[in-house]
RNA sequence: GGUGAUGUAGCUCAGCUGGUUAGAGCACAGGAUUCAUAAUCCUGGGGUCGAGGGUUCAAGUCCCUCUUUCACCA
């Protein structure tokens, strides 16, 4: 028997769950809820992140401590994850007594190894609040696409990616104070001195291929140490003897998993060490998304390493959810929490096998695409799965007494029964208009023998599905099944036995022979039906208990599937799940549209973070087109660059002093010799940008689409270089 | 811009180490059936496998270039 340690990452408690995020704890549930079934011993822990800046402006905004914010988030967030039946063993809180021991603890390990150094470093400071700014919280002119208001890292509107500094008309978006430069002492984890031991548990099986492959990437350019340390005021845990200076909200998030299971270690009676310490013989999972790999990847084996702890046994990332083919939007109503889904849908188990149907072991991103889910549901688990109890259910209660039969498919009797019953249905018995359609010969056309043995024969397969993560693989497996047990009923056509009982003239020899075999026929239903109820158990672990009410038996364990229930008693069958209404869909992302101010909050999230909307406006104002100096420019040199595939490097005179750099990615279309000597038009007050070859002081335009191209401009003749553009 | 992934029927996706006429589900058309929540079963139409080169007796599958979408860039 196994002995596990499983995690999801921690949603931060600035914000609702949503269907984004409930990729990862459904698939990371169906795991957990799969190993349980084997009778592994399987731990899952959770816990809110709750530290660092946003939570103490959030809180503050509201007029709460921010104690008092993570206390009512944890709630909200508790109860989604409840009703979508994702069961943590714990979930518990980053801001907690063990995690700060935890974190103070490893930090001095860290420190006494010699990982720990401190350095001087300039950051922005809002002189009216008194506190740093990270990134996310100064705005500002995008210095690429000049789009009002955007975040100092990125820009939402064109996704250039940028230093604050270059920023136009920065500003604090806590105070609108205007940002100052001020130097202050940090505290770094010497990870640049981790890169061989990274290095080589990277390659001992830890990762997914693609995520070792971005791994490759990051060695090669050079691991940097990592600053752990953020300056008050900021909510989280003081570091030892450093006053003042706090734990970045991502050097304590990690070690929140541990602080989980510490807290249901205390709880349950359970040995810490046994999981964590160095050597540790139990197994130990993290599901994050691929945007935080960087964090589980990098920084967490190393802290791990040198702090005396066990690594983790593999990484799991997974893919972002895109709804309808597009990032989540609020303006389409896509972007939908859990609250709203359960408020229009109801049911949460047909997101969960909508998912479980999608996911795969890969990093490749799920698109949630609510047509399809509508009919995938539907068809899958009404049409084919439930039908199968369905349709078969009504004999057994009706004619049977509710007790199944006592013959198996497997054994020897039922197997020669079959064959009597087919000789004795054969051509004699078939003068008036019923049909029962035996096929000619002895063996009958869909040998219960041979359906059953495929049945339980799958489990292997849809096991190590299960176990690989291949779920969307384990569900076609079943359904391959299912469609399997619909063919058998229509086959053997019970309806037409049943009519057949009813009708006057029969050999009343024939009458027992023909009752046995709708038994018999529909007994075998109920048992495929069961078999496949466990397959589904861990995505479908409401319905799973429902039907153990309805087939009155104990709670389905894996190996339940090999299992016939032979001549049991069963209650009577009621519509175990309804098909969705179309409808629902439409008024669920309706009133998404219409709860734009309620869900709209800024989400600086590290863990989870929100998807950025990335809406354009239309149109702009002649203001905003004024603000783009476009001039005239004459190409006085180009050249090939050295290492860059796209890029070529022009020396342009706009009829200023001195000339501009320009890299433009033509290399594809223009030969440097031909373009010395054109003129052409660049924009002259784009922010100059650092590239890998140097600096770039502007943009040269050019037409292109899928069908050719760059063209660049020519202006006519006459235009002179360093004439404005408008 | 760099890097990792990605692009297969109207939609959502399978196609392992290259090998016979490229598959499934949904949708659509025709038929069968009525036990079942308009469920089920059969038949059919529909794809120059993102584009262009190349390697090979043989490429959706390998290589190169371009391109789409997503992520990351501390």
């Amino acid at each position: 028997m196994r002995k596990i340690l499983v995690t999801s990452a921690l949603p931060y408690a600035n914000g609702s769950i949503h269907l984004g995020h409930l990729v990862e704890y459904i698939q990371t549930d169906i795991w957990v809820r799969f190993q349980k079934m084997q009778g592994h011993t399987l731990h899952y822990v959770c816990a809110d992140d709750t530290h660092g800046t946003p939570i103490m402006l959030r809180a503050e905004k509201e007029g709460i401590t921010p104690e008092a914010l993570i206390e009512a988030v944890h709630k909200e967030h508790a109860a989604d994850f409840k009703e979508f039946l994702v069961e943590f063993d714990n979930y518990y809180s980053t801001n907690s007594e063990e995690n700060k021991q935890l974190s103070q603890g490893i930090y001095k390990k860290l420190k006494a190894n010699g990982k720990i150094a401190t350095k001087t470093i300039e950051q922005f400071y809002d002189p009216v609040k008194n506190m740093f700014l990270p990134d996310r919280f100064i705005k500002g002119e995008c210095p690429k696409c000049h789009a009002k208001d955007q975040y100092g890292d990125s820009c939402e509107v064109c996704g250039a990616t940028y230093n604050p500094t270059e920023l136009i008309n920065a500003y604090s978006a806590v105070s609108g104070a205007t940002p100052v430069r001020k130097e202050t002492e940090h505290y770094f984890f010497k990870l640049s001195e981790c890169e061989q031991f990274l290095r080589d548990w990277t390659r001992s099986g830890t990762l997914q291929g693609e995520a070792a492959n971005k791994m490759g990437e990051w060695f090669e350019n050079g691991l940097n140490d990592w600053d752990i340390s953020r300056d008050a005021p900021y909510f989280g845990f003081e570091i030892p003897d450093a006053p003042g200076k706090y734990f970045y909200v991502w050097l304590d998030a990690p070690i929140g998993y541990m602080a989980s299971f510490k807290n249901l270690c205390a709880a349950k009676g359970l040995d810490f060490d046994e999981y964590w310490a160095k050597g540790s013989k139990t197994e130990l999972y993290h599901f994050i998304g691929k945007d935080i790999l960087y964090f589980h990847a990098l920084f967490w084996p190393a802290t791990l390493e040198y702090s005396g702890y066990r690594k983790p046994t593999q990484i799991f990332a997974h893919g972002f959810l895109t709804v309808n083919g597009e990032k989540m939007s609020k303006s389409r109503g896509t972007f939908i929490t859990a609250r709203s889904y359960l408020d229009h849908i109801k049911n949460p188990e047909y997101l969960r096998y909508y998912y479980a149907a999608k996911l795969n072991s890969t990093m490749e991103d799920i698109d949630l695409s609510l047509e399809d889910f509508v009919a995938r549901v539907n068809s899958d688990l009404v049409g084919k799965f439930i039908n199968i109890a369905s349709r078969s259910a009504g004999f057994i209660t009706q004619r049977f007494n509710a007790r199944l039969s006592e013959r198996a498919p497997g054994s020897n009797e039922f197997e020669m029964f079959v064959r009597e019953a087919h000789i004795s249905a054969s051509p004699s018995w078939e003068s008036g208009e019923l049909n029962i359609q035996y096929d000619s010969g002895m063996t009958p056309p869909i040998s219960e023998l041979v359906l059953w043995k495929e049945f339980v024969s799958a489990g292997q397969i849809i096991r190590d599905n299960y176990e690989n993560r291949e779920y969307g693989k384990a569900m076609r497996e079943i359904m391959r099944l299912a469609d399997m047990a619909n063919l058998y009923v229509d086959h053997y056509k019970p309806w037409d036995i049943a009519k057949r009982l009813r009708s006057e003239n029969l050999p009343s020899a024939g009458l027992g022979v023909l009752d046995q075999r709708l038994h018999d026929i529909c007994s075998v239903c109920i048992n495929l039906f069961k078999v496949l109820m466990v397959y589904l158990k861990p995505v479908l672990p409401k319905l799973a208990a429902d039907v153990e009410v309805f087939l009155n038996i104990t709670e389905l364990k894996w190996p339940d599937a090999q299992r016939l229930l032979l001549s049991h008693p069963i209650n009577s069958y009621q519509h175990l799940i309804t098909r969705i209404d179309p409808k629902e869909i439409e008024a669920m992302t309706e009133a998404n549209k219409e709860n734009l101010e309620a869900t709209a909050f800024p989400q600086a999230t590290p863990v989870a973070k929100t998807e950025p909307t990335t809406e354009k406006s239309s149109t702009i104002s002649i203001d905003d087109f004024t603000k783009i100096d476009l001039r005239i420019a004459k190409i006085v040199n180009a050249e090939h660059v050295e290492g860059a595939d796209k890029l070529l490097k022009l020396t342009l005179d706009i009829g200023e002093a001195t000339t501009r750099q320009v890299f433009a990615g033509i290399k594809s279309a223009y030969d440097p010799a031909t373009l010395v000597g054109r003129m052409t038009v660049m924009v002259a007050n784009l922010a100059p940008r650092k590239m890998k070859f140097g600096m770039s002081e502007g943009m040269v335009l050019a037409a292109s689409d899928e069908l050719g191209g760059p063209f660049i401009l020519s202006p006519d003749v006459g235009a002179q270089a360093g004439m404005r553009v408008k």
